[in-house]
DNA sequence: TAAATTTGTTAGACACAACTAACAATTTTA
DNA sequence: TAAAATTGTTAGTTGTGTCTAACAAATTTA
């Protein structure tokens, strides 16, 4: 079994990984708030349990073995944000950080109820999607809503970045997961957008485009 | 904060408390299956943090702090017992090892949330009483089962070992709270009671009747 | 290519929470 | 009350996971 720090490590490599191709000392250092010489020695010990590959000086990466046990994990924290979503009224920018706990519960039994009482959900109230139980993982392949052009119309799908602060952001807007939109206008300076949706017309800057992923209508 | 370490010791200091007034080391490193002096030296680190008071080789007290952080732990356990019964559906002998790990949960949010879904109960699935959340835990004084006599009417209002294989045990013969029945006979030599409810009689063993606490009809 | 910057490792320290071995105090029994 | 048993402490060790200081390698910039 491995300890909770160990399991907080492979969750950041499993997404730095998704985001980067590989991963190195430096960036998870920085992830997880973490100095360098404790995430160097880290690595020493997750390589001897074959749950990465590591040499100094060289990019780490998720063995099999690695990634399928961080895929549970990431199993586990999504079920929990839509139980609490959906069975639990909590919005969903209050979940991350319960679900950041509840993630390194050891009971097999609980998360499957979890999983059976939702209807055996794809997708966690952020968009992304939820690993089955042998850590299989269906990636999503949205596109940023800032790399889409005047006129487009798209529908949200997911949300990037999972932080209180930027899901009140959305929800004062009243942006929500399904909401479709149409793009008025894309200022090339500094890439604010004009959107249009319901009754509400926004300008949204581009660090929230950024973090918002859409499909084509 | 108090580390997970700490929070076991303190749950552990009121349970014994509880049932013995005072508490030895002794006792304490039994219960938690770690060595004395490992004990010892965590009293010096409570005591530090007028969690508890403690001198050598005097018993162990909680202090009022440390008793009102210990209620609050046992107030998360058994919030999630029986939120765990009571909406997900887990019998009374599965929750108890899961509660143990989330009990440790920081989230008052997620706490008074199962509160609300339950409707504020006094009780969870194993009828001990849950403390408020100021850690106040009205005391139920119920007698044990192998305290009675002959010919008694009694109901069953809570069991005092939540271990797996007790409830299953009584999963078995279909004793369950709230469960009233006649006490045919008790036998002097074993204490073991021959008791009769709904359509059964069982013989059951003072290992049993100790566990099971009753209120008179 | 040489210097500067960034990235990473080694060495040594520390806090926490466990352990064993040895010894000391307290309580029970003879 | 003396011996034995039980209970508890002290001292020193271990493993985990963090840190800082110093040094080394790799990469970027001049
Ligand atoms: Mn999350
Ligand atoms: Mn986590
Ligand atoms: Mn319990
Ligand atoms: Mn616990």
């Amino acid at each position: 079994m491995n300890t909770l720090a160990e399991e907080n490590y492979l969750k950041a490599i499993f997404a730095l990984m998704d985001e980067n191709g590989e991963v190195m000392v430096n960036e998870l250092s920085q992830r997880l708030a973490i100095k360098m010489p404790t995430v160097s020695s880290m690595m020493k010990k997750l390589a001897n349990k074959n749950l990465v590959t590591y040499e100094s000086y060289k990019p780490i990466r998720l063995t099999e073995k690695g990634r399928v046990e961080a895929a549970l994990i990431i199993r586990k924290h999504r079920l929990t944000e839509m139980y609490l979503v959906e069975k639990m009224g909590f919005g969903w920018e209050e979940v991350h950080h319960i679900a950041e706990q509840i993630e390194h519960i050891q009971s097999p039994e609980l998360f499957a109820k979890m999983d059976e009482l939702l209807g055996f959900p794809a997708l966690d109230p952020h968009g992304s999607p939820i690993p089955d139980s042998s850590g299989k993982m269906i990636p999503r392949e949205y596109q940023k809503l800032s790399h889409c052009k005047t006129g487009e119309k798209v529908k949200i799908t997911a949300v990037v970045n999972t932080s209180h602060e930027f899901l009140t952001f959305l929800n004062g807007k009243q942006i929500h997961l399904g909401l479709e939109m149409i793009i008025h206008s894309l200022e090339p300076f500094d890439g604010s957008m004009t959107i249009s949706y319901k009754e509400n017309k926004e300008t949204i800057s581009s660090v929230v485009t950024d973090r918002i992923l859409v499909e084509q209508l």
